[in-house]
DNA sequence: CCTACCGATCGGTAGG
DNA sequence: CCTACCGATCGGTAGG
């Protein structure tokens, strides 16, 4: 028999929320904000709708969590990818960067595609939290094309705005038609940075 | 005083349909399957939602209809553009056809973004008839992209399906982040098909 | 974390 | 195209 201490109750608090998100990004992901119900989360957690409310204060901030989330797994991997290929080539960062972003949107498929999906939220407008994630994630992209054109790697003539939300569209749009079992994610990384960044 | 003909009352009946097809197709662009009820389609018709039954038979054959359509239209533009530059230079003809997907998408936004927004419908699967639409356009691009990489518009050594996915991705996915004041539509096309068949 | 409950709203139908 | 209505389900709350 054990004594629940104050760590004890933190980490199952954070268990427990972390295991509503799971099943809220599945759900999100499959049908969207509306379709996305209360007492299913529940029920697919094995707990009362009412006891949503023990850990959030409502659908939107459950929702908000899930979308915020999805940008952050992504977000990290590519920093971190751009952080270990530091002084590479910049054909080779552009591919890492890719790799990155695609292997972490399909290995957390359930928040990163329910971050795409969701982006109408219930009554308001999107939560100022969510466009500030976004745009943090933007912004490296922003200062990855401006070191690529500035070294040769991505043609220098191109508005790097066009530039960045056409690759991101691209590579978003891939929770469209990406299947592990048609795909793989280094092929489709080469194939897409050899497509902007030719080999010369 | 006129005396309504058989015609009319075609016309007539018709007429309604677009008028309700209009307004569904915007509020499935600004809420999805879920949040575009059949009420609000109603009012912002005029009409009460129980009419809404006597031009069609359920919410998803209305839904269907725009999101069909809204592949028609990019469709069409984009053969019809294939058509009038037919025998012209291969990356013509790749700016071309992309001028007038992205002019198509954004020219009814409405059907086109409804169209991208909601690919989960209400309970059951996606209906048949919008796999197949999609599969139609899909085709097109098949060709074209077959084309240019025979004459060396496009790398051959790229593989088609990535390529086709990476750049209906890509465009489909300004639907997200084109504004009218910001971007111009040829400018656009000029950027992202040079990007990808750049000029030697 | 639970039971019990709320008003609001959903898509759809009956019958004209 | 209408009025009137249906059962089902929604997010959220009271009170423990």
């Amino acid at each position: 028999m054990s004594i629940a201490t104050a760590k004890d109750t933190r980490d199952t608090e954070r268990g427990s929320r972390r295991l509503i998100l799971d099943h809220a990004a599945r759900l999100l992901r499959n049908g969207g904000y509306h379709r996305a119900t209360l007492r299913e989360i529940a029920e697919a957690v094995g707990i009362r709708k009412a006891s949503l409310y023990y850990h959030f204060a409502s659908k939107e901030e459950i929702v908000e969590e899930v979308v915020n989330d999805g940008v952050r797994f992504v977000h990290e991997a590519v920093v971190a990818a751009l952080a270990e290929t530091e002084g590479a080539a910049p054909r080779e960062r552009l591919e890492a960067a890719i790799h990155a972003h695609l292997a972490a949107l399909h290995g957390h498929g359930d928040y990163t595609s329910a971050s795409i999906k969701v982006f109408t939220f219930g009554a308001g407008p999107v939560p100022e939290s969510v466009r500030a994630v976004r745009r943090a994630y933007e912004d490296v992209w922003r200062g990855l094309i401006a070191e690529l054109q500035q070294a040769g790697a991505l043609p220098a003539e191109r508005a790097p705005d066009a530039l960045r939300n056409f690759l991101l569209g691209a590579l978003n749009g891939s929770t469209d038609w990406y299947r592990p079992e048609r795909f793989r994610i280094d092929a489709l990384a080469r194939e897409f940075s050899e497509l902007l960044s030719p080999a010369r």
